[in-house]
DNA sequence: AGCACGCCGACT
DNA sequence: GTCGGCGTGCTC
């Protein structure tokens, strides 16, 4: 002992750490400092450990003790990572409150909230950045060694490299070639997000005097009348609105794209591309100079006044009512104190266009995180968050996990879609609730908005838990669309029908088509037909895993399950009783776009469902067909009324809304309601007056009024006091547990088994596994069983406490093997 | 998540 | 007789 100042006293210390691995399993585990990293060891920071026999993982130091662990040896750490922590103490407890609440485990949390490349492990690959030109003569000799290996073989794993440069830590020198932009960290090379250009026309400035107007008019229309048209259609265009597009001069000049190209070649034309939204905002909405309209300023003031009393307020605007520019203004407030900002949006709505107007307003404080990013991109985000160079992040549903230091204020937009719901990999949270959780944390506030809010959202907005504020006026004096229901019963006796269109339709579908107007139809089935029956002995195939009857489906000539993806072909005569009269019952989009296309031959159809969107690309191509005004008629199902706005459809049809007031959901009335006020929202933008057609045979139903009226409350209030007994959320709390395997009969006893057990526990609060409805998700089924509690009557941490006993002891006992039980709370 | 260990079916 | 399938348990 030579030395006796404080320092090596600290060094002397025999520290523990207790760090959160990236795995699903259930405990923290513990390893010791070695004396020379005591200094280096802090909460937060990464370190790398060994974990099993020979694997090398990046963990993160939850918590620092001097309390050897008693049972086992702790091994030591191999390095530590960071100057400083990557992952803030209350991230650590948020993490901590996501994996208790969604019953999982941290390490399965801290793997959707790190990005991968900051959790390198030994069977991470490593590759060459080819994006990026550097300096070889800038490495040193283990760098340049290993860029030179990776010259020959493209890819390397961590221990690939430990064994090249024959040493064990090789972490640090990765994490240099990172940073130095060198070396990709791979994970599935995922698709690089696209942003959608237009090509925007400006006249030269040279031809803005009247006199070289005159003398290039005199010139083209000569030599090139068709050129002298589409100046002309330009001038008319640009009076109208402040850019113009390629697309649009072509069709409003009817000159032909040739004549466009000479013209900017002849430099008449100055054509520039720019990145667009695939909203329906443009260049002639402009947001960097708005001001409110009467009805938003008095929004915003209630929203303020009600964010001192309330930590939620729920902002429920109508489609189009101007909800962007509120937040901005509250965006605004909230950096003039200092504060972080949050503004989550639903993945399909974040696109350039929004973000480059938002970094136009807020400069290069405005980050933006996306699961589109490539890990590089995804790594500066959270760099810079964390050193407060951004003070707004707009981001998707996983931007909850960056690492905020003062968060101030967090908008969820769309605060209804159920894509902030994260389904497969655990953990199985809700992007808007965890926000709810995490500006509690940060004592921020949080701002819910919505033009169709979630049941659950409204019921505690009117049971004043959260605050509300309505706004129910578009903004820009954009009207209403007109909503007109159309019985379908009377056009029946009348024989006015044709196929499934009423003759109203029919004459809006082509009023529009002739004004080059745009149609949406709104069918909620996909396939042809959703039943085939022997009309002698009433039999009806069904799916043999799930018991639901087949989905005909005339593009493949089968018969499909629309719950596991069963497939089978469609016989010629009955099974049962050998009968050749088979017959179609009921209709979806297939057979909507086939009736259709042999009404109006003329008229250019396409369809939207999960059968034409299943590749790669196809979903783009379609929008950007409708877009680009190459579909007349969009025939689709719910996936039209996800997010979309475009400025030319003005009619939307709902072919049979009772289809969807018969919704087979616990959530029947609020779905219905939900999916046909969403629909309607989307007819008529931008100065046009949209109309809406829906088709009923029960033009009385009261959701259907409801949505005419716009009304929530009388919907939800009114049902619940009318039927308590109705499975409603805002009564019940329900936990859904997930029982996988990969043999639907196992899956289906193992089921009823875990189902039983928690009968035992909890009676008849436990619903399932009935009807035999079984899920596939990859090359597992998959079974619910729900749990549905009066609210009230438990606790829900007394509940997950029970089911986390039931779930261990049904995964020792025999029945269980093979399967995985895996919870999943609805927090309502 | 990996990985080893162990227990049953079809092969040189 | 073994090779290898997966089901099970453990990793600080």
């Amino acid at each position: 002992m030579l030395e006796f100042s404080e320092g090596s006293y600290i060094q002397r210390k025999t520290l523990f750490v207790e760090v959160i691995l990236p795995l699903a399993i259930s405990r923290n585990y513990t390893y010791r400092v070695p004396f020379e990293m005591n200094s280096l060891v802090e909460t937060g920071k990464r370190v790398v450990v060994q974990f099993g026999k020979s694997k090398l993982y990046t963990a993160i130091i939850a918590s620092i003790t001097e309390h050897a662990p008693e049972k086992y040896e702790a091994k030591y750490i191999i390095e530590v990572l960071d100057d400083k922590p990557v992952v803030t103490e209350r991230q650590l407890k948020f993490w901590h409150w996501i994996a208790e609440y969604y019953m999982c485990n941290e390490g399965e949390v801290m793997n959707a909230a790190l990005p991968s490349a900051l959790k390198l492990a030994s069977e991470t690959k490593v590759m060459l950045n080819r994006d990026y030109e550097f300096d070889r003569t800038q490495l040193n000799d283990k760098e340049f060694l290993i860029t030179e290996a990776l010259d020959i073989q493209p890819e390397l794993t961590i221990s690939d490299i430990a064994k090249l440069l024959g040493q064990k830590t090789v972490m640090p020198i990765l994490k240099s070639l990172f940073e130095k932009n060198v070396i990709n960290i791979s994970e599935e090379v995922s698709e690089r997000y696209k942003p959608r250009r237009k090509t925007y026309l400006t006249l030269n400035p040279e031809y803005n005097n009247p006199e070289s107007r005159k003398e290039l008019f005199t010139i083209l229309e000569k030599r090139a009348p068709k050129q002298a048209d589409a100046v002309l259609a330009y001038m008319k265009l640009s009076r109208q609105q402040k850019a113009v597009t390629k697309n649009e001069l072509v069709e409003e000049s009817g000159a032909g794209d040739s004549s466009i190209k000479s013209l900017i070649e002849k430099e008449v034309f100055i054509a520039e591309e720019r990145t667009v939204s695939r909203l329906g905002y443009d260049e002639n909405d402009d947001i960097a100079n708005f001001t409110l309209s009467n009805a938003q300023q008095i929004a915003l003031q209630e929203v303020q006044q009600q964010l001192t009393e309330k930590d939620v307020v729920l902002l429920h605007g109508v489609t189009s009512s101007g909800k962007t520019q509120i937040y901005i203004r509250l965006i605004e407030d909230a950096m003039a104190t200092g504060k972080q900002v949050l503004y989550l949006l639903p993945e399909i709505a974040l696109t350039t266009h929004i973000i480059e107007r938002l970094r136009v307003y807020f400069g290069t404080h405005i980050g933006v995180y996306h699961s589109r990013f490539n890990d590089n991109e995804r790594v500066e985000v959270w760099r810079k968050v964390l050193d407060n160079e951004y003070q707004v992040v707009l981001g998707a549903r996983s931007s909850v996990f960056l690492p905020f230091h003062d968060l101030g204020l967090i908008i969820v937009d769309e605060e209804h879609e159920t894509s902030y719901k994260q389904y497969d990999p655990a953990p199985r949270y809700n992007a808007r609730d965890a926000a709810i959780y995490l500006a509690n944390l940060h004592k921020g506030k949080v701002l819910l908005g919505s033009a169709t809010p979630a049941f659950e959202t409204y019921f505690n907005a009117r049971t004043k838990k959260f605050g509300l504020v309505e706004l129910a006026e578009r903004y820009g004096g954009v009207q209403l669309p007109l909503i007109e229901v159309v019985s379908i019963g009377k056009e029946t006796k009348d024989k006015t029908m044709q196929s499934h269109f009423t003759s109203v339709l029919m004459l809006d579908m082509e009023q529009a088509i002739a004004n080059k107007e745009q149609v949406i139809l709104f069918q909620n089935r996909r396939g042809y037909a959703p039943i085939l029956m022997c009309r002698i002995c009433a039999y009806t195939p069904k799916c043999i895993n799930c018991d639901v009857s087949l989905t005909y489906h005339k593009h493949s000539g089968k018969l499909h399950c629309h719950y596991c993806g069963y497939k089978e072909d469609t016989p010629s005569v009955c099974p049962a009783c050998g009968s050749t009269h088979l017959e179609y019952k009921g209709f979806g989009t297939e057979k909507v776009e086939d009736e259709l296309s042999m009404l109006m031959p003329d008229a250019r159809l396409a369809r939207m469902d999960l059968d034409t969107t299943r590749s790669r690309n196809s979903l783009q191509t379609i929008l950007n067909n409708l877009e680009e005004k190459k579909i007349d008629v969009l025939v689709g199902t719910q996936m039209v009324a996800k997010g979309l706005d475009f400025a030319d459809v003005t009619v939307i049809g709902i072919i049979n809304a009772d289809s969807l007031l018969k919704y087979p959901d616990y959530r029947a009335n609020e779905r219905s309601f939900q999916m046909l006020a969403q629909v309607s929202g989307r007819a008529g933008r931008r100065g046009k007056q949209g109309k809406v057609v829906i088709q009923t045979y029960d033009p009385n139903h009261r959701v259907i009024k409801q949505v005419i009226a716009n009304d929530y409350a009388d919907l939800y209030f009114t049902e619940m006091e009318e039927r308590k007994s109705f499975h409603y959320p805002p009564f019940y709390r329900i936990i859904n547990l997930d029982v996988k395997h990969k043999n639907p009969e196992i899956l289906y006893n193992q089921a009823e088994y875990l189902a039983n057990e928690l009968r035992k526990h909890f009676g008849e609060r436990v619903i399932g596994p009935e009807p035999p409805l079984i899920n596939r998700i990859r090359n597992y089924y998959i079974k619910s069983i729900m749990l549905k509690f009066e609210r009230d009557t438990i606790s829900i941490v007394k509940a997950k406490a029970v089911i986390r006993e039931v779930i261990t002891q049904f995964q020792t006992t025999k029945l269980a093997k093979g399967s995985i039980v895996q919870p999943d709370v609805d927090p309502y």
